[in-house]
DNA sequence: CGGCAGTTTGATGTTACTCAATTTAAGTGG
DNA sequence: CCACTTAAATTGAGTAACATCAAACTGCCG
């Protein structure tokens, strides 16, 4: 029996099918085929669906990688409220910035149940100085979120409820599309509309409203966990940038 | 004549009043006493204020710095529309992501007249493998970068306007002030309304609303081009996230 | 069946936008 | 120094978008 069978983990990782090794993501798919990098051993623990996960304990000096189930960084707000800022997929890090720094001013939150690797930040770090590649694949996966997060200013800044709504879903398509195949329009997206509401600066009845719309128009339909698309040239007329 | 003056460039750095070379900022502060950094021969340019500013040529290569003036990020949005995503200061990298990347989503533009400084990308990829001190430098820019989009992503998802003026105000009197000496509160601010109103998702109008209503509460005036901060501690309770 | 979390719908309120006019400030050439 | 020009700031009135509040409805699970 191998040891990711006995760990309790899928056998094969989401965020790379063809790999059989249990953390990989944006990060590593650049060195996945690198054996020196897989002396980076990784450990496995699982959180429940709405828990926070703390990854950056000061002592630990972790990595941490998702790797099944879905996740978020998000900013808690003084007034109860909360600003979702990505949400993380399978193969994403948690934080890419603590490879090299401790202090981040962002959350983790468990969407649903996640299984989640830690890899020590000392030995990245090495590999960083070490290897090219590896320092390339941080960078990469720094400047997509940087890459992200411009976008939505934009979108929060300056687009309409419709326009934000259908940017968040066209982004998470193109996410989800990248680490599976999505053979008939429908997505799986575990998502409540107070996630949406919190992620594009919307309350949650107005999100409603807006899916709503979409619904009316046969533009879409979000329900039981599932994203079905049906007029996608109308969706990415309303939602794309620019 | 030193070499600086002959350029017509001012004779210190604003961003490293202690230093008389002509690039430094937060790139290149934590290398600045390093004597092989300065074989990165930097050119220079002047933009005027208003004009676009090129910064990713394919053919050239170059990372650009900002010498003096100020500059901004921006998004362009189809219904004539933009969003400034950052304002750039002396010292500050239009683009740290170009070091590594073809690719950039957003412009950059000059606020007022600037002074623009070059240099080889190719350089700059070199140091930052050899030279862990500059790696890290790159490192810290993005991730200062990525933590202001997300404070102001949060910013404009979950909080009423004067709360947005007063979270951009607050930001760039931190950073106007870790570059110069502040004695009296007063900072120089060369934003037109119009530009506030771009960077925190509101019209120039309401923006004038705001203002108008901080200067009737003796929080601040902005005129002529200075801030001047009457009741920074009222500014920060309405302005800090969380 | 009851309880619960999430969704949906309606009615009403508030914030910020739009449009348009007026005032101020900053040049510019005579 | 003064007309003239122009860009920016300011003010007011009306409107649209989104929030808030509250209730009803759905599916799910014990």
């Amino acid at each position: 029996m191998p040891a990711r069978a006995k760990a309790g983990l899928p056998d094969r990782c989401v965020a790379c099918p063809q790999s059989t090794i249990g953390f990989c993501g944006a990060l590593f798919n650049a060195c996945l085929h690198n054996s020196s990098l897989r002396k980076i051993n990784p450990r496995f623990s699982t959180v429940r669906a709405g828990q926070r996960i703390p990854y950056q304990s000061q002592s630990s000096g972790d990595i941490l990688i998702l790797c099944t189930g879905w996740a978020f960084r998000y900013c808690q707000l003084a007034d109860d409220g909360r600003q979702i800022l990505k949400f993380l997929l399978p193969g994403d890090l948690f934080s890419p910035a603590t490879i090299f720094s401790e202090h981040q001013s962002f959350f983790v939150g468990a969407l649903t149940d996640v299984q989640v690797g830690r890899m020590e930040a000392s030995e990245i770090r090495k590999k960083c100085l070490s290897d090219e590649a590896v320092m390339l694949a941080v960078f990469n996966t720094m400047m997509d979120d940087g890459q992200d997060a411009y976008q939505l200013l934009a979108t929060l800044g300056r687009r309409p409820a419709d326009a934000r709504v259908a940017y968040l879903l066209l982004n998470l398509m193109r996410r989800i599309a990248s680490r599976s195949v999505i053979p008939d329009h429908r997505y799986p997206l575990p998502l409540r509309q107070q996630h949406i509401a919190d992620a594009v600066g919307l309350t949650p009845v107005h999100v409603n409203r807006v899916l709503a719309q979409f619904r009316d128009q046969k533009i879409l339909t979000l329900a039981g966990g599932t994203l079905e698309i049906t007029d996608l040239a109308e969706l990415e007329r309303i939602g794309s940038l620019a």
